[in-house]
DNA sequence: GGAAGTACCCACTTTGAAGTAAGGTACTGG
DNA sequence: CCAGTACCTTACTTCAAAGTGGGTACTTCC
């Protein structure tokens, strides 16, 4: 396992330091999930995307619009009109995490009914 | 957006009362993505996997596990031999799951470096 | 004239995820 | 006989993620 990484250093999920951890932690954040599943679809404006990712907060949809935007997964297009207008929509890498993150997300979904079963026959089995 | 969810009810992940949120959360969480991937080589025991998966500490291995066994992703086969020995493996569920994070980390390993550029290209943009 | 929409930022607080440390049992190897 | 391995559990602590509530600056709608 190593310490630190290095450059050239070849990208491995299970070495503590190594940066493709925190990668793979903001692509499957909480919010980082949904928002990209969203922006797959069609491109966002910052409200119409807090109004379809149900839950979030203004601060949170901001936060992790911009560390996705920083990653290089998410354009920002600031008009600078009044009221403000900025849309929000998939880089070509980004496309290619979010392409991912829907297929794992639709798959969750078809899944989940029987997930909650396993969950009920797991509780029943140790009181 | 619904405000509880209901049996028969269509799994949404943009719902916020929707059970899909927690499997999801489960399978993407920091430390299941990791275990479900390295799971998917082979069967693990405990210590191994804690060896394998750099930096978990035992109790977010034995509490992860029990989560993903719980959801019906993971068997845990408990031999009653001394000194303890568990066998973790996936199920059926948990190998589709753990098919589609493993494609998942495995483009974050390869994408990691544009993301490290990207990230200096952004901070050296603003002051 | 007041309310609501737009896209945020900031400070503060709360929550919950995670880390640390210790305990427990039954052995084996030195 | 003490250390170590194996597989956890529990209690305590820490710290980052997330929620709350406020402010901004300007416009359109009623």
């Amino acid at each position: 396992m190593e310490v630190s990484w290095q450059p050239g250093m070849k990208m491995d999920v299970n070495a503590p330091m190594c940066p493709s951890r925190g990668v793979l932690e903001h692509v499957t954040s909480r919010w980082g999930v949904l928002i990209l599943i969203a922006l797959r679809e069609r491109s966002y404006r910052f409200s119409e995307l807090r109004r379809h990712v149900g839950g979030v907060s203004e601060k949170m949809l901001a936060q992790t619009l911009q560390t996705l935007e920083r990653d290089g997964f998410v354009l920002r297009d600031a008009q600078p009109v009044i009221p403000p207008r900025v849309d929000y929509s998939l880089t070509e890498l980004g496309e290619e995490a979010a392409a991912q993150v829907e297929a794992l997300g639709r798959w969750t979904e078809r899944r989940t009914e029987q997930v909650l079963k396993n969950r009920e026959r797991y509780d029943e089995a140790r009181p």
